[in-house]
DNA sequence: TCCACCATGTAACTGGTTACATGATTAC
DNA sequence: GTAATCATGTAACCAGTTACATGGTGGA
């Protein structure tokens, strides 16, 4: 027991390399210039977390060797990556996920019609959206009770949570009605010039 | 340079402390049970933290040693620890911290009425409304330019973005409102009763 | 020639996680 | 007496931060 588990950033990045393969250059620059920069971007992160990932067999790295070109290790999703991939993807939604503020099921969820389908996508916001209906409920419930007993700002900031999680809520509808249509009429569910991730 | 800077987890712990003087174990108690459970509550985070605020003088621990009570450690604000709050508090708002969901600025809200009066919070507040302005204005140009071409996930989530921090800046406006109401009927602004915090 | 950018690393530090340990007090 | 809770710690481990280092390439 105890096998070194893959940390989110790991999995940021398996779900990026899926997406397509890249060097340990093109992620960082995902993540320094696109909405996903609440993570790392630091090469002290991301080149240890690629070896790390590269050492359990989920990715591997082939040094292009192309003339005239700067070398860079572009690594590749294994077969073993894309499983952990999916296992990660598959998880139960835990109420600690939401609690935390849904971004690590937000960042599944941006994954994961490519990694497992739309039905699958379909159901996990289905999933979140009841999660979050379970949380908001004891929320409103503690809110309700408290209110006249606690100092203003607190007051407030407890009803911004309450409105992020609701806004969350309607999202889910709103995404699940999204995928369904997508679904009746496929019409160029990918560009071809998908460049891939949630920039 | 390089002091050993005061982590969030240590601002939290301050801020929660000069609401009301506390042991290791009642702070631990808020974070486990109330809405601030982002933050770890374990204990090989909060006394190690507790103990390097004291260090640097932020705050005091005085045993409490009454007759038939179990010993514990009853921690107190300085002068020393309450301006570095109040400098903490009064930070500019960065945009690095909008783009990491803004909890940090959501906590320092909640401290901030009572560690700088209501006129620095509405201020902080319009502050922090322009932000996610120029911040949501970013991230709407980016979505109506690279829509085509993103993969149906990737938008979604971004819209998810969109949403929440256009939620927020809707929050600000009624936390403003809200503010300006409570400052000219100042009726029972805290309870008697009042335990602190966001709960 | 020199600057900007491409591209990959590494070394020191440090805060948080997990897990274990200890003992006192209260309630049953 | 024993279980639950109060209350505080500590030790091992590890990922991420900061900062520095290195060298190739393309354009001015």
């Amino acid at each position: 027991m105890k096998l070194p588990d893959t940390t989110v950033l790991g999995y940021a990045l398996l779900g990026l390399i899926q997406l397509k393969p890249s060097s340990g250059y093109d992620l960082r620059k995902i993540f320094a210039e696109t909405a996903m920069g609440n993570y790392s971007s630091s090469p002290g992160a991301i080149y240890p977390a690629l070896e790390r990932l590269e050492s359990q067999g989920l990715i591997r790295g082939v040094v292009e060797d192309g003339v005239g070109l700067r070398r860079r290790r572009l690594y590749k999703l294994t077969s073993k990556g894309g499983s952990a991939l999916k296992r990660w993807l598959s998880r139960p939604i835990a109420q600690a996920d939401v609690m935390r503020g849904a971004q690590e099921l937000m960042l599944r969820f941006s994954f994961m019609d490519r990694a497992l389908g739309p039905d699958a996508t379909i159901a996990f916001l289905a999933g979140f959206r009841s999660a979050l209906e379970a949380y908001l409920a004891g929320l409103e419930s503690y809110l309700s009770e408290n209110a006249p007993q606690m100092p203003l700002s607190g007051r407030l900031a407890l009803e911004s949570g309450i409105r992020g999680y609701r806004g969350l809520y309607d999202w889910t509808d709103y995404a699940i009605r999204t995928y369904r249509q997508s679904q009746t009429s496929p019409r160029s569910r990918h560009a071809k010039t998908d460049r891939g991730g949630l920039r």
